[in-house]
DNA sequence: GTCTGAGTAG
DNA sequence: CTACTCAGAC
């Protein structure tokens, strides 16, 4: 079988469900990640989606911020604890579906400040990958795993627009990439989108609102990633098809973060 | 020459800049009076008024509240100070064209307890009209005056849904109808509204955004008002047109104000 | 119900 | 810059 899973921080998703049906039309992923709805669970437009052909939903929703939401064609079953938020936010979701484990996670995204004293959101962050590592470590590694979403880290030189200046800013400071390297040392992550466009080609999945042409400053950063476990590499039978659908983030009022894609054979 | 002079309390010139054209382009006044436009001078969208065939223009706007704006296919002198607004907020207007001495007010709404001792708004309220009945009395009767704006009272039974309901809500009490009546007075003002629908036919010209469906429910005000003095309506060589734009007030995200116009040759 | 401001967050 | 909350106004 083919599978094919997108995500996407949506910056609210009722302001927006008219550009996610697009999407969905346009790219029609079979499960389909969400980060940032803001909106409670019964707030969540779900009849749009299953209008769309996706009658499978999973909201985790909270008032205001936060909130992560998979919509899916395909029938899933959630049977997955994941406690990696230590402020309970709506922030996680595991669920298995065709086999898999798919995780989707909004991690947070840091504060301003890049000290873990000082700034309690930059621990909070800190240790949701801590807490994300340390479970990875102990689970079955032959379980197929996929992990999607906004981790809020662009992890290589190469995933923002100046690494000598990103350096000091959260999203690419010292600690945080060493936080993602050992993420993806305890996962044994394969970074489908990295291999297909590699290194020193610049990657990005996200621009700031304040650039009046993101297309012209083009100062972005690579936070969302879609990351494939060794089990999960083994049963792919067909190249890993990768795509950040950076289009979107030309469209009207978008959200600042543009939709990414996989797909591949089972 | 034919003269038109429309008023419309847009509750938000910013917002709803599409519809003031649209209005402009439909109605063609030759003045138009705002009220509630709810920003600052510099942002006033002047150009877009321009382009409509209204290049003079007069803002007197003020920071998130209150603000009124006048724009005119005429020229027009601005010579008077009103000293109406004992707080100086963003209220008040005063120009001369076509020989018309013409006012634009938007008179405060008075806040929820109709006691000048417990509620200091009520007492500037009605503070304005006393200070604007004095200055007409005052004032030379000969010079052509034209009053236009959101005052904020209906003055009769049939400018309020429920007579009986309203004397005890803000906008219709005894003491504003009584000021309503003593600037008219002064004024020797003609309504020609109420001229061309006499009573006890309803006139409202403005309706609750918390009614679900304004024409159904159709508890309205008659709050704005275009009032002529006589030495402006013995200049006035025709039958004078009047006209309430309620069909406006359907339109998507409406302002709660309709459009009021007159139109008479001189 | 629909605006604006201030504060918070990204 | 854009989104959310909440309060204040009408």
């Amino acid at each position: 079988m083919r599978l094919s899973i997108a995500s996407w921080n949506i910056n609210s998703v009722r302001l927006r469900i008219d550009q996610v049906i697009r999407f969905l039309d346009l790219a029609r992923p079979d499960i389909l990640c969400l980060q940032e709805i803001k909106c409670q669970n019964g707030e969540f437009p779900r009849k749009a989606f299953e209008e769309a052909g996706y009658p499978h939903i999973l909201v985790t929703g909270q008032k205001g911020w936060h909130g992560v939401a998979l919509v899916s064609k395909l029938p899933f079953e959630t049977n997955e604890i994941l406690p990696f938020c230590r402020r309970g936010e709506a922030r996680v979701q595991g669920i298995k579906a065709a086999g898999i484990d798919l995780w989707n996670f909004y991690i947070p995204a840091g504060g301003d400040v890049p000290d873990r004293e000082a700034n309690d959101k930059f621990d909070h962050k800190l240790e949701f990958y801590e807490r994300l590592t340390a479970y990875l470590k102990s689970r079955n590694p032959d379980a197929p795993l996929l992990i999607a979403g906004d981790l809020n880290i662009a992890p290589g030189e190469n995933d923002v627009w100046s690494h000598r200046q990103m350096l000091k800013v959260v999203s690419h400071t010292p600690p945080e990439l060493e936080a993602f390297a050992n993420l993806m040392d305890a996962g044994g992550f394969h970074d489908a989108f990295r291999e297909l466009w590699p290194e020193p080609q610049k990657l990005f999945t996200w621009w700031s609102y304040r650039a009046a042409d993101f297309r012209k400053s083009n100062r972005g950063l690579r936070l969302d990633h879609l990351l494939i476990n060794p089990a999960l590499k083994a049963r792919i039978t067909s190249p890993i098809a990768a795509i950040i659908h950076d289009r979107v983030r030309e469209w009207d009022r978008p959200s600042d973060h543009a939709p990414i894609q996989i797909e591949f054979d089972l």
